[in-house]
DNA sequence: AAGATTCTAAACATGA
DNA sequence: GTCATGTTTAGAATCT
């Protein structure tokens, strides 16, 4: 749309913000009528046109500023109510002749703006299309157009930023929060929103670069010459001939001091110069700094927001950026609109710092605990994952179990071991890392049975602890080889494949390990569990390795950490767990749930049931037929050992000082 | 470097 | 003979 059509310009400077509200206020009734009144009137004006904009862009703009008044930034239905088609956050669907950007700039924060522009959009389609067109003239038409093109890139940027986790849009959520789209979006993001923006302008030429003169740009500060700057007088000018800039000095000046209030906090140092208190129209000669390049040039253009402006050299550039760019209101609402983009920026860092944390937090240690670890303790699993397999979760899996709600022990590694091998089935892949780095397999399990179940995910156990697992879950704690098989692809998707492999591992394991009995039965051959058998495997040195607790506590042992230890950890937990004793302790519910596993381990063996469903149905009872028919080299006696060190672990990084847990352990040779 | 553990692979035996 | 089950051995990887 041709500026040239505009008759009239609304003034939004500062001073004028009161009267945007009374505008907005007078508009409240006839606003969206002025749409029809133009129907009905056969014949719209272009000054009425603009009124019914201008009212509606107010109303729109107050109804917004209301909302965030009120805590109501959601993406409520309100808003979408408003903006039931979808609109290109442009200063473009502003119509131009109503309200130039700056002037909206001026007036609303960035999230403010896109918001009340999103909302003007959507009227301006309602209006676009309750009038008839021909009425409207070509130049409506292509501004529509224009609309639906910018909508088109405003999607393409959400999209974009979807596709990079940026934005977590609800599926078919039309009109997206402004807020949030703000927030999550990256620089590079708003500036082509800028960009586009401004190419929408220059298609409508609604912005004509109108000889923007101050001497320095605002956003720059630095260098660049004044000298070359020929001091003009910053007054857009407008298509109808009316300067744009009608902000009274004080107001200006207002507006410097709070770029200066605002880059103190930001410590903008583009903006330094505003901050020190430059006159308004300083030349910042000073500052001058020919150098070779320039933050806002690059490429031979101008990457001023939303300027493109080709650039044939510095010295162009330095002239352009002078005078299209110079100290004016439209350079310093964009210069605040992009300290917000700065701002939000940091903001959205700090959250996703935040949450990164709280994500690492949970994935490796407990989830709600409130003390930091800086490096949660399977951060070591995640080294030896991250050693194999640098990829993350394989597209179609489960989100890992996470759930904030769900206790996590500290050594708990759980989904976060996923293997590339366990991913793509690959062959033969040390796995013991992760086994190692176990939680209580049952606590494990229980946390994360459905995600086991889908994700094709190496479980973190051995399967000497998996079959173990497999068997006492059973309420006579017996299974055959067929039913450990069953449990196995029952219970982990990853055991639906490579059958012959990881079946003969458990052949092998069954046979290798003394701690599996086999005991003929009515229906054949079962295999029980040895518990007292099982609980002497562990290895005696694992026992309180302080360098191994210091590991894990430290979360620096990536890697390096024992993976026998580990896994002597999690499956002597798992063993102490399941003993009568314990169980007892542990239905006792006296034991911190969030602590490593004894007590969630019990109850997680109690619930998980063999139908693979978490369900109870295990109730502690006698460990080992013991018809020993094999012989396994024999080792130490400590069967507390493991669960003390696990015990001690877990106070080392959970609740330092608290020795209940490891007292409370001490206690497993009841084991028979 | 040695030892331990675990995993994978394979060969072999046995019985249905 | 085939298959499931069970045993055993060997090698490799990983860790302490």
């Amino acid at each position: 749309m041709m500026v040239e059509s505009a008759t009239e310009t609304i003034r939004t400077t500062p001073s004028n913000q009161n009267g945007v509200s009374s505008l907005s206020s007078q508009s409240d009734g006839g606003g969206r009528e002025g749409g029809s009144n133009g129907d009905t009137n056969g014949e719209i004006s272009p000054v009425d046109l603009l009124h019914l904009q201008q009212q509606q862009a107010l109303q729109a703009a107050r109804q917004f500023i209301l909302q965030q008044a009120t805590g109501l930034n959601s993406p409520s239905s309100n808003e979408i109510k408003q903006s039931p088609v979808q609109v290109p956050v442009s200063m473009a669907m502003m119509t131009p002749q109503m309200i130039t950007p700056q002037q909206m700039q001026q007036i609303l924060s960035p999230p403010q703006l896109q918001a009340l522009l999103q909302q003007q959009q959507a009227l301006m389609l309602q209006q676009v299309t309750h009038t008839r067109q021909q009425q409207l003239g070509n130049k409506q038409l292509a501004f529509q157009q224009q609309l639906i093109q910018m909508q088109q890139l405003q999607q393409q940027h959400i999209l974009n930023l979807q596709r990079q986790g940026l934005v977590n849009l609800q599926p078919g959520q039309g009109a997206v929060p402004i807020q949030s789209l703000h927030q999550a979006m990256c620089p590079t993001d708003l500036q082509q929103l800028w960009k586009d923006v401004a190419g929408v302008q220059s298609t409508e030429e609604v912005m004509k670069h109108e000889g923007l003169d101050l001497t320095t740009n605002s956003s720059n500060t630095t260098s660049y010459s004044a000298s070359k700057v020929s001091p003009q007088i910053p007054h857009h000018t407008l298509p109808n001939g009316q300067n744009s800039v009608h902000t009274p000095k004080r107001d200006r000046a207002r507006l410097f001091e709070w770029i200066s209030s605002f880059t103190k906090e930001s410590s903008d140092e583009h903006l330094t110069p505003y901050s020190k208190g430059a006159p308004l129209q300083s030349t910042h000669s000073t500052h001058e700094e020919h150098t070779a390049s320039h933050p806002l040039y690059g490429h031979g253009e101008c990457k001023w927001p939303g300027c493109e402006a080709l650039c044939e050299d510095m010295g162009q550039f330095i002239k352009h950026l002078n005078s299209e760019h110079a100290l004016d209101d439209r350079s310093t609402a964009q210069c605040r609109v992009q300290m917000q983009v700065v701002q939000q920026l940091e903001i959205q860092l700090a959250k996703e710092s935040e949450r990164l944390q709280a994500m690492m937090a949970h994935l490796h240690m407990r989830p709600s605990e409130p003390k930091h670890f800086n490096q949660p303790l399977n951060l070591a699993s995640s080294m030896s994952l991250s050693k194999r397999e640098s990829e993350g979760f394989p597209e179609g899996l489960p989100h890992p179990p996470t759930s904030a709600a769900t206790p996590i022990t500290p050594m708990r590694q759980g989904p976060s071991v996923i293997s590339s091998s366990s991913l793509h089935g690959v062959g033969p892949i040390r796995r013991r890392n992760s086994d190692k780095f176990c939680t209580p397999i049952a606590s494990e399990l229980a946390q994360n049975c459905e995600f086991y179940k889908n994700a094709d995910v190496r479980p973190p156990f051995t399967y000497a602890s998996l079959i173990r697992h497999a068997i006492l879950e059973t309420s006579d704690r017996q299974l055959t080889l067929n039913e450990i098989y069953n449990w196995f692809t029952r219970m982990f998707a990853y055991f639906r494949r490579n059958t012959a492999t990881w079946k003969n591992a458990v052949r092998h394991n069954l046979s290798l390990h003394k701690c599996f009995v086999r005991v003929e039965n009515v229906k054949g051959a079962v295999w029980t569990v040895d518990e007292v058998e099982y609980q002497k495997r562990r290895p005696p040195k694992m026992t309180g390795s302080p360098t191994l607790v210091k590991n894990m506590i430290s979360g620096l042992g990536f890697g390096s950490l024992n993976a026998s230890y580990q896994a002597a950890l999690a499956e002597s937990s798992l063993g102490l767990l399941n003993s009568p004793t314990l169980m007892n302790n542990s239905t006792g519910a006296s034991l911190n749930m969030l602590h490593i596993g004894h007590d969630d381990v019990s109850s997680t063996v109690e619930q998980v049931n063999s139908n693979g469903s978490c369900s109870p149905g295990l109730s502690p009872q006698q460990y080992g037929h013991h018809v020993h028919v094999k012989e396994e080299p024999a080792e130490m006696e400590e069967d507390s050992r493991p669960m003390s060190l696990m015990a001690s672990v877990t106070q080392n990084l959970s609740m330092p000082g608290d020795e209940r847990d490891m007292e409370e352990e001490l206690p497993t040779e009841e084991l028979e």
